[in-house]
DNA sequence: GCCAATAGGTCTAGATATGAGACCATATCG
DNA sequence: CGATATGGTCTCATATCTAGACCTATTGGC
């Protein structure tokens, strides 16, 4: 774990530091203690709103392959209870991610599939898991380091 | 919001395709009831604790330009307590993404900073955002949508 | 000399979110 | 007649988060 010196990124590209850039100062600073009433307009924050719902990603990942039902789904992601599950869904959902529709079986099953815009999500989601797989080994070790000395 | 017909994705490349293929059956089914002791070792899982933190990835965006001491880090995120501040950054060194630097000034003063691996990981990260500040009308759209038809 | 301020936390109490699992409706199968 | 399947909802126990008081040590102002 090399220590960046400031100004000298070695690893993030350009384009991306622009990206980040913009990002930076979307909330906090400048305001009066109290008045932070626009952080939830805030792109940003929207999607880590949803991003950082543990379940979503895996949810939008469990679909990533086919619709499916909603005890498929659960199965799937193997450890969600039905209770974060129906209330995860209803977000994606409520954001367009995802769709739901009921089939009058009896009794009557439900299935979930990415709308266009939950494929397009997929997109960058693929590249966060891509880096984590490929970072994994590297975390495991800084971990057992950081353990070894501080407890 | 379109639903895609099954097996006719128009928007994920088959590369991303191939990532979340491999992801997808890494948990979860084929288990019995209660024996997913394995969870805690999948790659995703990681990733997602640390993402899912809603205050980790704030934390790497803030400190993407420059390194930050503690109080300025506050301040950028804007609305997160010193308590999980100070926990988040906990999680972040030990992960490897942040070092942590004490400067011996009276009263001593500390710098957080990316690490190459924290760096490495605002890619993805940095992709992730841009996807959002696109998708973020579409999302709003969505919302209002529903809201209008279900409360 | 004395009091306030500063930096980076820690600790505690009250609010909130989550997990486990019981319960529901309804129709079909044995 | 009773068990089963599906997709939820509801309740309660637990875990986590927020707000904010408090702590250490030193320095600056008066």
């Amino acid at each position: 774990m090399t220590r960046e010196h400031p100004g000298n990124p070695v690893v993030l590209t350009p384009a991306a530091r622009e990206v980040l850039r913009g990002f930076s100062r979307n909330s906090a600073a400048g305001f009066a203690p109290g008045a932070d009433a626009n952080l939830g307009a805030c792109p940003v924050r929207d999607v880590l709103a949803r991003v950082g719902d543990k379940w979503s990603l895996l949810i939008l990942v469990a679909l990533s392959e086919q619709p499916r039902r909603f005890s498929a789904l659960q199965r799937e992601v193997g450890d969600i209870s039905k209770r974060m599950l129906t209330q995860s869904l209803r977000m994606l959902e409520r954001d367009g991610l995802v769709s739901r529709q009921v089939f009058p079986t009896k009794p009557p099953s439900v299935e979930y599939a990415l709308t266009s815009l939950g494929e397009a999500a997929l997109v960058p989601v693929a590249g966060l898991l891509h880096w984590a797989s490929g970072a994994h080994e590297q975390i495991r070790a800084a971990r057992a380091a950081y353990d070894a000395l501080e407890g």
